[in-house]
RNA sequence: GGCGGCGUACCCAAGUGGUUAAGGGAGCAGUCUGCAAAACUGUCAUUCAGCGGUUCGAAUCCGCUCGCCGCCUCCA
């Protein structure tokens, strides 16, 4: 059984090879800082932590760097309009950013680096490809020669001809084929700016990955992930620069995640549509946004709305209910070992539904088929009940485990739920007791009322043989 | 115009050459309940946009048609 990944640079699904056996190197575009990150990035965070948490599962020594670009147009741009320095507001977004991956439980990459710790590779980059002829100063810029790299369009399947004639231009005079991109910029007065034998300037974006991927994963590594619309310009440019300066293959396998819709139209900063991830957190559960992020494979477009996050609300409760009750039905089957075998064999099905190109929702519909078990395994009061249970937990763990999914106590699950409820639990207990009390008098009708009261304002009652329990709808 | 992708039930969504097309949501029927809720059981696509082709065999491969989307400009 081998990973088979998904490779941009043939569009085919290949089997995974790393290039130092046991090891794996990847690196993942993060944010630009100048913002609040949206679903967006929070799809890509989310699929690229999976990707990272599985190598690890298949014994993979990892190591994974996600970057900050922290110099940017945008980010001078924002600082400008509110009077600060840019580093400003670079820290100020990416502590957010933190916070929200932390919030989502995407786990920390090996490396995080700043593309500003990064700028004397940058320049030491940006003199080999002029030495070799790859780059050309121009009036305090300097530029990639984009046409003096034959492979140039390997990765986006594009031809340098086709994209002339359709270009949009940027004019640029200083430029000589329109095709050239930035590899640094002169800065104007107050803007950030480093000494280079090019001038005092700043880098531009795509030189900033090439640099951190060359200092910290070597001129040649596994996985280069990020989202779609980065394919072209940002990652084919990637190549050019690294493949130019360094003469061998950049990234083995490109990886690329679909974007997150909303109202069937891309969610982007230009189009102005964007949802920030934590506006998403007022009315989900960090938990829920990642069930809905991993229910469909990361290449497919998803679409961002009450119906698909309303239903991935109610699968998380689903599966918490059913650890709930097995917990009160059967509490030794959380404190005894699982046979180590029947667990290999179910928990198997994991690690090939993942090596098929990280496919999650399989995992995640594998995961549900076992919650139908034990839902009828308990039902059944079958003899050796605990036997079976141990092993479906096991398998819970492992999933949830790579999935970042499931790991919660039921309490605690509910109990976040619980919080968004806008009575008081006094005050909902008080209602229950009424109503329970109407009855016990057999008072029917004002029974029913205490209920649907409550239902108006989201809260659900299930009468137990404990009594009275309530949730949230 | 160039390049890439997608179209699976009421909705979301796996499946990419071979027994009865995963899973979730919604619906319907039953068990349970004062009635509900939750849970379980049963039911819910002879069919995978359409039309051809390859094959013993296709949702899966190939071609065409229709529809949708993305990239080609900063963007996860």
């Amino acid at each position: 059984m081998t990973l088979k990944i998904y490779n941009t640079l043939n569009n085919k699904k290949e089997e995974f090879i790393p290039i130092k056996d046991g090891e794996v190197k990847m690196y993942v575009c993060g944010p630009t800082v100048y913002d609040l990150s949206h679903i967006g990035h929070a799809r890509s965070a989310v699929s690229f932590d999976v990707v990272f948490r599985h190598l690890k599962r298949l014994g993979y020594k990892v190591t994974y760097t996600r970057n900050y670009t922290d110099v940017d147009d945008k980010i001078i741009n924002r600082a400008n309009k509110e009077g600060v320095q840019s580093i400003e507001i670079a820290n100020r977004f990416i502590l957010a950013f933190d916070k929200d991956m932390a919030d989502l439980g995407v786990e920390l990459p090996t490396h995080r680096p700043r593309a500003t710790e990064t700028i004397e590779e940058m320049i030491a980059l940006i003199e080999k490809l002029t030495d070799k002829g790859f780059a050309y100063s121009a009036g305090g810029d300097v530029f990639f020669r984009v046409r003096a790299f034959k492979e140039y369009g390997k990765l986006s399947g594009k031809n340098i001809d086709d994209l002339e004639s359709g270009a949009r231009v940027e004019v640029d005079g200083k430029k000589e084929d329109p095709l050239d991109f930035a590899l640094w910029k002169s800065s104007k007065p107050g803007e950030p700016a480093w000494d280079s034998p090019f001038g005092s300037g700043r880098p531009g974006w795509h030189i900033e990955c090439s640099a951190m991927c060359l200092q910290l994963l070597g001129e040649s590594f596994d996985i280069h992930g990020g989202g779609k619309d980065l394919i072209f310009p940002h990652h084919e440019n990637e190549i050019a620069q690294s493949e130019a300066a360094t003469g061998k293959p950049f990234a083995r396998y490109w990886l690329h995640n679909g974007f997150v819709n909303i109202e069937k139209e891309k969610m982007s900063k230009s189009l102005g549509n964007i949802l920030n991830i934590r506006d998403a957190l007022k009315d989900y559960s960090p938990e829920c946004i990642r069930l809905f992020l991993l229910s469909s494979h990361y290449r497919s477009p998803i679409e961002y709305g009450p119906g698909t996050l309303k239903e991935a609300e109610a699968k998380a409760e689903r599966f918490y209910r059913t650890i709930e009750r097995i917990k009160k039905e059967v509490p030794s089957a959380f404190t005894t070992a699982p046979d180590k075998e029947l667990l290999r064999d179910a928990t198997a099905a994991i690690t090939a539904a993942l090596n098929n190109d990280f496919n999650t929702a399989e995992v995640i519909g594998l995961v549900f088929k076992k919650i139908a078990e034990a839902n009828r395994i308990l039902d059944s009061n079958k003899a050796d009940a605990k036997k079976d249970l141990t092993i479906i937990l096991g398998f819970f763990k492992e999933a949830g485990a790579v999935l970042g999914l499931f790991q919660k106590e039921p309490e605690d699950y509910f109990k976040l739920l619980k919080g968004r409820v806008s009575l008081s639990e006094e005050e909902i207990e008080r209602l229950i007791q009424e109503r329970n009390t109407a009855r016990e008098e057999k008072n029917f009708k004002r029974a029913d009322e205490v209920r649907d009261e409550l239902k108006e304002k989201g809260i659900i009652l299930e009468d137990t043989p404990e009594g009275t329990k309530w949730t949230v709808s």
